[in-house]
DNA sequence: GTTAATCATATTGTGTGCAATTGAATTGCT
DNA sequence: AGCAATTCAATTGCACACAATATGATTAAC
């Protein structure tokens, strides 16, 4: 029988709400550079990947690979994925070595859109006026919090 | 015709992911102690919302103020209402002075709530192992980010 | 004192997130 | 080989988020 400490249930207080709102706070900022893209958010952060798997990676992602560098499942990335699939940025292949996995690869137009992204994104950095030592201190910190609670399983 | 810094487009390099995926990780993580309270994490929010106001406000907040606090507009937080008035733990009632407005107010099953909450707030925080003082500048981080993100409109 | 503009909430539609289930394919065990 | 356990993707159902629109109420302009 430990003695619990007192906590605070203020909103103010709360690292999980100003987690939850400086999150959607950046979607919304993202907002006006992905509409000229024609994308969402979460769109976004999946052709990131990919054009990241591209560049490197000597084999093509799967739908599970995906999910893990993202952490989401099968639930959200099925229907977002048929999505981009039908705007001809990606292709989605059923492998014929493990018909389970679905292997997912860029388009021409989907290789292309990444020349569109580079500038769009210095510029909304730069309008942002975040500064750049700070937003690194956040990152690294986040990153910590995101472990920390990963091993929580 | 000013330059533009080149800017890295990987995944781990992006603040927003990070924001983004910390902020799914800790609402995991409240997970088990939310369902034993039956709410769901927006829904957790809005009773810290109301259980602030209720302790310290002169009148009832209406959804307007409340989605100010959280940053959530009526699209969202209508059918939360209700759904939170479907488990008998709120009130709506629309204003008799302003028609337009409607008046939130906490049951008595809503004030009973709080009381649980606290000792099981207080074991999830002892169980995750997170750094008082880590989280509070992340915290404090966040919150400056926040508003200059808001500063943009 | 109408009329126009504004305001507060509600509704609709699209796109996530995520738990739970399904179903097909593969692996492991014997 | 045969069968149970596991794996991966898809599906289903529910609850957000949020843009856009609608509706009714109030205020402001004239």
């Amino acid at each position: 029988m430990t003695d619990l400490p007192s906590v605070s249930l203020a909103l103010d207080d709360q690292l999980c709400f100003k987690l939850y709102a400086a999150s959607r706070a950046v979607t919304r900022a993202y907002k006006p550079m992905l509409d000229q893209l024609g994308l969402t958010y979460p769109q976004y952060l999946v052709m990131l990947v990919l054009w990241e798997w591209h560049a490197c990676a000597p084999h093509l992602p799967t739908v599970k690979a995906l999910g893990e560098r993202l952490l989401l499942d099968s639930g959200t990335l099925t229907p977002l994925l048929k999505r981009l699939e039908q705007l001809a940025l990606i292709k989605r292949r059923r492998s014929a070595a493990d018909e389970r996995e679905v292997h997912l690869s860029l388009s021409e137009a989907g290789q292309a859109l990444r020349d569109r992204v580079q500038p769009l994104k210095a510029r909304l950095l730069c309008d942002s006026g975040v500064d750049l030592s700070h937003a690194d201190a956040l990152r690294q910190g986040l990153d910590q919090l995101l472990r920390q609670i990963r091993a929580l399983l």
